[in-house]
DNA sequence: TCTGGGGTCCTAGGACCC
DNA sequence: TCTGGGGTCCTAGGACCC
């Protein structure tokens, strides 16, 4: 059997986590840019306000209900969210940890009746060590634990089991779009034939499915009947890519601000790549326009290089991002947005050196020695330091591209200069 | 003024090989 | 004269997830 745990309101219970006094509140958080409400709790939920709004749409409502709104802080969620993990990995000795705020367990050998109460235990636990509600579905795959874990939710005891070989109870009552795997897309075909609940869906003729829904449609129902199909992935796999990727604050018209974007994206996907112990083959860069923008003249253009060997050295992927930006960019457009992204991603160990450099000189191991001493160097400053404390000039100075983030909460728990401080009430 | 970011998997089509 | 088919690799795009 499969156990999913999942945080409720995960960003907005973390907030609370350090400002009780927002306890049966409003509260909502924000994505990078404070674009979009990512996070709701119950209370911004019942408002009406929709996952992934707007927030300038909605900034009227939010307002009127007094809803305090966070910029979004990752340094404090991937905290609190390893301490949840930290629990989670004491009451099952395989765990996925499948996001941020969710993972998967496997619990074998245990009753249905026992099956709940286990999950009730674990619930408590966190709640009471980490202080995240949490809800748990339980099941025979995958898909049918996050079905139960969907039926958890609305339960007063935040735990749902779908027993093995049984049924989905009230399956007629459950929409196809609360399916884990099917989203905007295959609701609309399904509704399209009629097919709206969950039952119908598990009745449809498999073969109609893979060609209407492809493989993946298939695995979903094969899944809600029982049959697994989808693997439990203990370990994590390697990345296949590392993407960089961010709005910017305002609306860039120049190449030379789309570089310094670019460059910044560069070394922050560069960073992540080293962590990772792994280079890249290839680099990709994609500008566009403001796609919600009515009454301007839209853009967009990728393009993919392959770099001269793998590798994960910031200056010579900057140096192959920017002769990229200089292939995209066309004058007189309102650029949004910009993304950076590193695939063909292979362990340091493995990389084969290029026989040939682009100089037409081959690059001896004390090169490659040197590169990887440098980039060790401003890893280590940048993580004691804070990130940017050594930064590359071509990302330049006064970055007006930069997005906005302004009602992030403090890093409580990863910054000594940010921790919380108790004072004593008379 | 203001509409997220970071991932995965699947499919289709073109180029190329034998 | 007969104008194939299987395979791989690459790329782009679309769908999904949180």
């Amino acid at each position: 059997m499969y156990a999913v745990i999942d945080c409720n309101n995960f960003f907005v219970s973390c907030e609370r986590l350090f400002r009780p006094d927002l306890e049966m509140k409003p509260v909502a958080v924000l994505s990078n840019n404070d674009g979009c409400i990512v996070s709701r709790s119950n209370e911004v939920k019942a408002l009406g306000i929709p996952m992934g709004g707007p927030a300038f749409k909605y900034a009227d409502i939010l307002k009127e209900h007094k809803v305090t709104v966070f910029s979004s802080n990752f340094s404090l969620y991937a905290d609190i969210s390893h301490r949840v993990m930290s629990v989670i990995s004491r009451y099952a000795p395989e765990m996925e940890m499948y996001s941020i705020d969710e993972a998967f367990i496997q619990i074998d050998n245990l009753n249905d009746q026992y099956l709940l109460e286990y999950g009730e235990n674990i619930k408590a636990v966190i709640l009471r060590e980490v202080g995240i509600p949490v809800s748990i579905g339980v099941s025979s795959t995958k898909t049918r634990a996050k079905l139960a874990n969907e039926l958890a939710k609305t339960s007063d005891l935040g735990v749902a089991v779908i027993p093995q070989n049984s049924v989905i109870t009230h399956a007629e009552k459950i929409s196809v779009s609360d399916v884990w795997g099917i989203g905007r897309a295959l609701t609309q075909i399904l509704s399209e034939h009629g097919i709206v609940t969950v039952n119908q869906l598990i009745a449809c003729d498999e073969v109609w499915v893979r060609k209407n829904l492809t493989l993946s449609g298939l695995k979903v129902v094969q899944e809600l009947k029982g049959i697994s199909c989808i693997p439990f992935e203990e370990f994590r796999t390697a990345k296949q890519s590392i993407i960089s990727s961010k709005s910017f604050g305002i609306p860039v018209t120049t190449i030379t601000q789309i570089k310094e974007a670019v460059a910044s994206y560069t070394t922050r996907a560069a960073e992540k790549l080293r962590a990772e112990h792994e280079c890249a083959s290839h680099i990709g860069v994609s500008l566009t326009t403001n796609i919600h923008s009515k009454n301007t003249r839209q853009y967009y253009n990728s393009s993919t290089h392959r770099l001269l060997e793998p590798t994960n050295y910031t200056p010579e992927l900057i140096s192959e991002a920017l002769k990229i930006v200089d292939k995209l960019f066309r004058t007189g457009y309102l650029y949004k947005k910009a993304v950076v992204s590193l695939v063909g991603l292979d362990s340091e160990k493995a990389v084969q050196q290029g026989l040939f450099r682009s100089n037409g000189l081959s690059r001896n191991s004390s090169t490659h020695t040197k590169q990887r001493s440098l980039m060790n160097v401003i890893d280590h400053v940048n993580c004691e330091y804070g990130s940017g404390t050594v930064a590359y000039l071509a990302e330049g100075i006064s970055k007006q591209w930069k997005g906005r983030r302004e009602r992030s909460s403090p890093r409580y728990t990863t910054r000594w200069e940010e921790l919380a401080v108790a004072t004593a009430s008379r």
